[in-house]
DNA sequence: CATATAAAATAACAAGTGTTACAAAACATG
DNA sequence: CATGTTTTGTAACACTTGTTATTTTATATG
């Protein structure tokens, strides 16, 4: 008795979201999606209250691949919170646009804790790792490392960092060593 | 035989500066910087070309802003590097959209470097500090405590660092001395 | 003071934005 | 197959953007 939808709201976000991976939040426009799901503006002010609403789900999307690439990424690294750098630096080079509305944004919608935090137990794991490897003040540790690995990665982001893997691999655990002497 | 004029590039700029001081870069239009010079557009496009070149200026006025206030900041710290991870630190906390425009670019005009080197000559400044104080690799030296000074900035810049003056004191020459074992 | 001339204001243009009214099309049910 | 309902497309509205044509205004010089 009715039509049959043919443009989904899954269909909506996933195009919205490779732009936003491509090209940054700030260039999603109802038209351009529009262009990309081959269809009129229409199917998206069906599926969504409006583009707030579209880009709201964008970020959470953001959120959702991040804590995927952390948790498929392999765990290398004996040292604490290395393993936690080691993706966070590779995910800042790999998706800078999706790094910079996460870890950078204009507008904070969650913090870096809750995203990391959400992704799965992480810093309470790697905290207790570190705890039992002999570390006295285990959150303190976790602070100076993190800090570090959020600069790491905020200047590969900008491309004032420009480091292989294998480099940065070694960077971070003479880092976390120092940190623990 | 002509008449004075009466807006000039300077105050366009002054206005379109303090603009991007308070709101970034991204929210400079010319309606808007029009109405905060109280004229209309007409001077704007009699001064620039158009309104990249006026954002073109602002970022060079924001850079010698950067500039002078490292230039000024309180030496205090005897610690190499930790003088210019308080100046940066205290940018990032009491000019966030300035430090977003300088350090986090979208469209990257001069590199982190470039903007350091030029304000004074900071960096091998500070580096023959540390070698003369005894640090056998200065230069890595100065890579890993800028990283850890960039990565508490740009968290400072987003909020999701909150340290006071007398913390990041600490925090940063804890750091450095663990890095220079 | 009158006037030429540069500066500023007004107002418009074209392009692009979110959003919505309305018309066309497709399909599940009778 | 006809029909009614929903989805989609078309086209428009109101707004904002950069930019420019045109008019108005002020002032240095005659």
């Amino acid at each position: 008795m009715a039509r049959k939808e043919s443009i989904t709201k899954q269909m909506i976000l996933d195009v919205a979201f490779m732009m936003a991976r491509e090209e940054g939040m700030q260039n999603i426009t109802a038209r351009r999606v529009a262009e990309r799901a081959n269809c009129s503006t229409q199917p998206i002010f069906r599926s969504f209250q409006g583009m707030d609403e579209l880009t709201d789900g964008v970020y959470d999307r953001a959120v959702a691949f991040f804590q995927d690439y952390y948790r498929l990424y392999p765990r290398l690294e004996k040292t604490p919170f290395c393993n936690l750098g080691m993706a966070y630096v590779a995910f800042a080079r790999e998706e800078k646009e999706l790094f910079r509305i996460l870890f950078v944004p204009e507008k904070p919608r969650k913090s870096l804790y809750e995203i990391l935090n959400g992704s799965t137990e992480n810093v309470k794991t790697e905290i207790q790792r570190a705890a039992s490897a002999g570390c006295q003040d285990p959150g303190g540790l976790f602070m100076k490392i993190w800090i570090f690995i959020h600069g790491a990665a905020c200047m590969t982001m900008t491309g004032d960092y420009d480091l292989s893997d294998q480099e940065t691999r070694k960077l971070l655990n003479d880092v976390c060593q120092s940190f623990m002497n």
